[in-house]
DNA sequence: GAGAACTATATTCCTCGGAATCTATCACCA
DNA sequence: TGGTGATAGATTCCGAGGAATATAGTTCTC
């Protein structure tokens, strides 16, 4: 039997340490952290996301999601606009400049990750390895359990 | 071949939702942050250890390793020693009630994983995904460059 | 269509980790 | 042995996220 609580160190471990490469990376060479990333890439994807949406994608509380927009709106590299179909809430778009930034990273992404991963597994494995990840993750976000971005009733 | 950026994603939400879902059962359940159940179960494996050594462990900085033992300390789960060999820094160990917790705390990790991780891919899979996360934390615990214990010289 | 319940977001307070700094101690070497 | 640089860790200040709360705005119900 697997040892399930290796499994999960050695996944925290390593997200840890490729978050934090990562990291540096796009501080240094883009002056966008990677959670920043994460928000324009995610925003860029789907056009236009509000920040609800943006709190479930990234399984945090909307209050923090808030906070990380308004970091990136005075950045110059998002928008808010009104949302034509609910004045509750806005619309958030990437302004050109944070189209650019975005574009620049994304090579840098790929390239890091290249580095720690692509290049260290063979190419089946990797995909099995992908394939898996994705699977667990579906499932997990199946549940409301796993979700931050509103306060569980079950939780303490 | 396979998406890096993808891949990275689903490992980041894949740990974020883990990690959410385990932090809430062990504080429930045992008044125990996923972080302590760390700390207490890397030095119990290792019958005592210097914050050097669970800063190393868990890729953040000494200052805030210092700080979290200053935590379980006080919440009389660890006991700091003075180390025979060196004299700048202490021996951190267990004491009964940090022993106890940690002995209760772990049927609940094992649990809680099997339900997200362990009864959602069949063994092989699970067994070649165990293997893939090992090789790539070995890879990435190998550089200096994704670690934060100490300040990186080529950082900004 | 008025009130209750719910939803989306913003805001406040608190905790935790990072960066930088400070102190004590150790290792090395002239 | 005394001095210089390195190491362990503690401390201070700051930024980011969580929990709780506040505030609009929306939907549902009658």
């Amino acid at each position: 039997m697997t040892d399930l609580t290796a499994l999960f160190t050695d996944l925290v471990r390593l997200e840890t340490r490729l978050y934090n490469v990562l990291d540096t990376r796009l501080k240094a060479e883009h002056d966008l952290p990677l959670g920043q990333f994460e928000f324009l890439r995610f925003t860029a994807a789907h056009g236009t996301t509000r920040v609800f949406d943006l709190a479930r994608e990234m399984a945090i509380t909307v209050g923090a999601t808030s906070k990380a927009v308004d970091r990136l709106e005075s950045a110059g590299r998002v928008r808010r606009t009104a949302n034509p179909d609910d004045r509750r809430s806005s619309l958030v778009e990437l302004t050109s400049e944070g189209e650019r930034v975005l574009t620049a990273a994304a090579p840098t992404v790929e390239a890091e990750l290249n580095i720690w991963v692509g290049s260290v597994l063979p190419a089946s494995v990797l995909d099995q390895l992908a394939t898996s990840l994705s699977m667990l993750r579906q499932r997990a976000e199946l549940d409301p359990r796993t979700d931050r971005h509103h306060s569980s009733t079950s939780g303490g």
